[in-house]
DNA sequence: TTGATTTAAATAACAGTGTTAAGTATATTT
DNA sequence: AAATATACTTAACACTGTTATTTAAATCAA
């Protein structure tokens, strides 16, 4: 039956459309400009089409929420060449903080906005993509504590979001324009030299 | 002339009124829910009215940050009777992730809600509550550092921009439900932990 | 091939948002 | 008493997400 093959393979392409310049409107003009009518203009369908490929405007920002994801671990991947395993958590670090510098808006709809999460409740979903981050994170701390950067009394997990939580801090106060009130001073270089401290602590801890 | 005291008077009270009710929606249905319409509702006046005495919405936002940062601090006010240096600078993070956690919208509007600094922006002026916090930060810092804690050859500010990097961080990533993947477990003591083992990188800094 | 049914999309509307231009009383001043 | 200034309201603009209803086309069954 290749009739409903070709619809199927239409409905997946006019989603994907949806997607496509949903994501352009939302990189180009931020999340707060992205609304669902503006979408419909740009692919020449009416706003309510949307609503026959996405249950509602959370859906479809879950969906940019995860391609921004795949976004970050291609960004994340390249600190896997490191072979000092210390070296390579400060590096994941670094990695982390410039990601979410240059892409404001999708940082904001990964660790920020409730859109996503709300999304992901009402399909009775785990946030899957934060648990394989956090993973990262962890597999990382053990393998500094293999190695002898980190003591191995250590718990893991609660190492590795305290690592999260620092750089993310750092990140979003950024992003938020919390550092704004130290004038006349580069702010990427306050998140750096701050992160470059956290290493310090976390290099001498025993 | 008694007439125009009293006409300054009542300007400065409807102001007043205006704030109060903006609050008190604020607080009970959220950020996102405190429309002009629904404070004019409350007080009884037309929503245009309230353009009188707020040139707009972030203005009046900015308001109600300034009133929240007074609450912060007052909440943070305990620890002062704290003797030993270092005790109170835990004491100090323990308290503003407490504020963080119980009172969700005013600390969204302090550290991440864009439209208080964009008012403030618009005024040329600088986000002196910030400067005041950090300020509280670098000076305890510099109290553990006279004390023998961290060590003198640390930056202050830097050292105070990453303790607060940190409580923030760990705040801001519970606030917005991105440790609700840790299903079944006490998010609140996933923070305190975390924190915790902060402090013990803190202690143990050479 | 014709009639019934399913499917896809559009129109119109609801209820809400921040904001502004214009109008209306009331009170004060000349 | 007339002119002006003050305080406030009405009506409207241009948006927002979302839904019930309707239309048109494609497919299926007789």
């Amino acid at each position: 039956m290749g009739i409903s093959d070709r619809k199927e393979r239409e409905k997946i392409e006019l989603k994907e459309l949806i997607l496509k310049e949903a994501r352009a409107i939302f990189l180009e003009e931020g999340f707060e400009k992205t609304s669902i009518r503006k979408i419909a203009d740009r692919i020449e369908y009416s706003p309510t089409t949307i609503y026959l490929y996405f249950q509602d405007k959370n859906e479809l920002l879950l969906a940019l929420h995860q391609e921004s994801f795949n976004h970050l671990f291609q960004s994340l991947s390249s600190v896997g060449s490191i072979p000092d395993a210390f070296g390579r958590l400060v590096a994941l670090g670094h990695a982390y903080i410039e990601y979410g510098l240059k892409n404001p808006e999708e940082y904001e709809l990964m660790f920020a906005l409730k859109a996503p999460l709300e999304a992901l409740q009402c399909k009775d979903e785990i946030w899957c993509d934060g648990l394989k981050a956090i993973d990262l994170v962890k597999s990382m701390v053990q393998d500094c504590q293999a190695h002898g950067y980190l003591p191995t009394h250590l718990n893991a997990e609660t190492t590795a979001i305290m690592l999260w939580g620092q750089v993310h801090g750092l990140v979003s106060l950024h992003l938020n324009n919390r550092f704004n009130m130290f004038q006349g001073r580069d702010l990427n270089i306050i998140v750096q030299d701050t992160f470059n401290l956290f290493v310090q602590f976390l290099k001498s801890f025993k």
